[in-house]
Order: structure tokens, then C-alpha cells, then sequence
DNA sequence: TAGCCATCTTAACCAACGTCAATGAAAGCC
DNA sequence: GGCTTTCATTGACGTTGGTTAAGATGGCTA
């Protein structure tokens, strides 16, 4: 029943500023560009051209991918986190949906402001690079995850380590987040519930 | 039956040395460094710092993760493909084990070697950085099969994609790719025969 | 050659998921 | 309040994958 977690493949991302000073975190500020987007608003659909990316300040966002009609969530993405990887620009298109599940505010990122980002705090350009690398590798163990782990253990997992989805995202989402129908899941809990 | 395939996230990758001109590319060659390695020797195992990066010249090299003494196998890399993510470098540690299938040629990289390689051709590292994000697109596209098609749809898009795997590795190792056991594979082959 | 090992197949049984359909429960709307 | 909509649950039933165990095949070696 336990899940495989590699000590050295992170599930979860320390904070890339950290590696900051104080000042140089505080310019950030200053640069940064924030945006609020309605719940139920769309950041990108699939095949869009990627020309910003975005980070959740406050809300929920929603991935999934679309196959014969029917929705397949990708990823949640609640507060500090980055929606996909931070990839955007020319050549670049959406993969997925993105659909705001709360009302949101939003740190949005485009080229240009990357650029200018990048040119005030050169050291940052290296954090990200790094957080990228992190973030590839535990792609791959999602990957393995998805393949070596059952449905109850890939639940278990998701209670264990983000327990205030289940409170924001409906159940039906949550069930193809793990893969398997909401008539599944529904049962699976019970199966739980009673052992 | 069919395998949800945008038309936006490439499931394979252009070469990106088409990028650069002859010259470059000669340069490149003078300085890549290749090794041979025996069939069954390890390039690097679950939890060891990740020093090198490898691409295929010839062989087959094949990465899994290891969990409750099972091997899940994560994918079959063969020639002009780079093992995981071509990430290395301090702080970086193996998600997975990397064992060699046949006597490989490898064309092998370290922080120092690419760090000369961009000096000298320092367009080749916004290819690389273009070459990483698509990749990171793929695994998201990845994730997404994994999660929507059934194992079916996973043989039959393999078998139509990668057809030489099927001569050059075990079945046995096939199934746990698609994320199922030997025996189910050689039935669902049976069911397929027969439709 | 005989024996061993790895791989693939087959069969029988069980558990779990998918499908379809019906029922409940909660929230939003007129 | 009554209505609709959305979501979660439950049941019946079929399909499929996991498990276990037993052969079959082929290659390798002593």
C-alpha cells in the first residue's frame, strides 16, 4: 500500500525564491505582473499558442486533456504553484486546458517581461533553470507512479499529501485525476471506509 | 480505439542539430565524447547523483523504476534518443536505473564537456533549452495517455509507432511499459489475433 | 545429449474497474 | 416554495487485469 517516493525524486518543490535575498525578493514584487480571472475562466485550451505562463497566488486551477469528449484532469494547481511547466513562447503551444476552478489571482509571466525579469535578477535565470530540472524529474516519477501504483494507493497518496483538494475540486474531477470513473472512486472510498 | 495525439504536442522530437550549420555541426562532432558500453551494464541507478547525460548512437538503453521488487519499465531509449530528460549536474540525483539492452555506443555529456560545448557554439543552448521544454510538453502528453487510453490502446500505439522494439526487447518488459502484467499482454494479443 | 534457464503461453479463479441505470442529496435559480 | 441542475452513491452485470500454476518453446551449457 505505500507509494513508491524516491528520496531523491521530490514530489514537492521547495520555494525557488528562497535561494533570494531579501532585496532581491522584493524587487521581484515589483516587477511581477497579477492578474484575477473569474472561476470557470480559461487560461489557455489545448492547441493555443503559449504565450504567458501562470503562477496560482491565490485559487485553484485545473489541467485536463480532452479524448473523445470526455475530460481527463492533468494536474490541480493551488496557491505558489506554477500552472504546467513554465514554458511559454514562440513555437510553444498548449497541451491541455486550464480552467480556473475558484476565482483566482494569477502571477502572469509573458517573453517580454521574462526577459526583463531575467535581466534585473540574473541569478534567477540559474533558480529556474534548476527548478525546471527538479520539476522534469518528478514528471518521471509521475510517470512511474502512474504505472506501478494502483488506484487505492494513488488515492491514499493524494489524501496523504493534499487533503484541501478534496474540499475544493468535485469528486468526479478528483476520480479522473487517479484515472478511474466517479463511480469508482465512490466505491473505492467505501471499500476504504469499511477496513 | 484510437490514441489521443494533439497536433500541437509532438510525440517525437525534430532533430535539433538541423538548427545548425555544417560547420557547427562538424565542430559538434570533434567534440562529443563516445563510449561503449556492454549489454547489461548500468549508466546510472535509482538515488546516484546524475554526473552524465547520455544519447543513444547505437543500442538500446532501457530505464525503470523499482518498486515492491518489481521493475516498471519507464521507456526504451534507441538511437538518436537522450536518456531522461538530459539533466545533470550537482544536486541532481537518478530518478530510476538505466541499464543498457544491447552493446551500446553512447555519446556521453558532463557539466565540464557542456559548458565547452556552448562556449563554442553557443546557439546550441537555446536549442537544448527549446528541446527541454518540448520534452517536458511530451511527458505532460505522456501522463495524459497513460491516464486515458486503456492498455489496448497503449499496445496498439506502440506496436504502430515503435515497431522494432518489439524485436529487440522482451516482451515481458513491454507489459510492464504499458503498465500491465506479461500474462495480460499475451492475452490481449490473443484477443486482438482473433478480432 | 540431457539439463537448465529464461521467456511466452494457457487456463482457472478472483478482485476491481467500466457501463448503465436509478436514486439521493445539495446547491442554485425562477 | 418548487424547480432544475449538478454531483455522489448504489446496484446489477460484463469485461479485463492480477494471481497462481502449469506447460511449451528455445537457447545455452555442462
Amino acid at each position: 500500500m505505500s507509494i513508491p517516493d524516491s528520496p531523491h525524486a521530490p514530489r514537492s518543490l521547495t520555494d525557488p525564491l528562497q535561494a533570494l535575498t531579501e532585496q532581491e525578493r522584493a524587487e521581484l514584487l515589483t516587477l511581477q505582473r497579477l492578474e484575477r480571472r473569474a472561476k470557470g475562466e480559461y487560461l489557455f485550451r489545448a492547441g493555443q499558442p503559449l504565450e504567458r505562463y501562470y503562477a496560482v497566488v491565490e485559487g485553484c486551477v485545473r489541467t485536463y486533456h480532452l479524448h473523445d469528449d470526455e475530460e481527463f484532469t492533468l494536474d490541480f494547481y493551488t496557491e505558489g504553484q506554477t500552472v504546467l511547466p513554465a514554458v511559454a513562447g514562440k513555437g510553444i503551444f498548449a497541451p491541455s486546458f486550464a480552467v480556473c476552478m475558484e476565482d483566482c489571482l494569477l502571477n502572469v509571466t509573458d517573453e517580454q517581461l521574462e526577459r526583463e525579469v531575467f535581466a534585473r535578477l540574473p541569478r534567477l535565470k540559474d533558480i529556474c533553470r534548476q527548478q525546471s530540472e527538479q520539476l522534469q524529474l518528478m514528471h518521471q516519477q509521475e510517470i512511474a507512479v502512474q504505472k506501478s501504483a494502483s488506484p487505492e494507493q494513488r488515492y491514499a497518496h493524494l489524501l496523504a499529501t493534499r487533503p484541501s483538494l478534496f474540499a475544493r475540486v468535485p469528486q468526479y474531477q478528483i476520480a479522473s485525476y487517479l484515472g478511474i470513473k466517479p463511480e469508482s472512486l465512490s466505491r473505492l472510498r467505501k471499500r476504504l471506509q469499511q477496513n
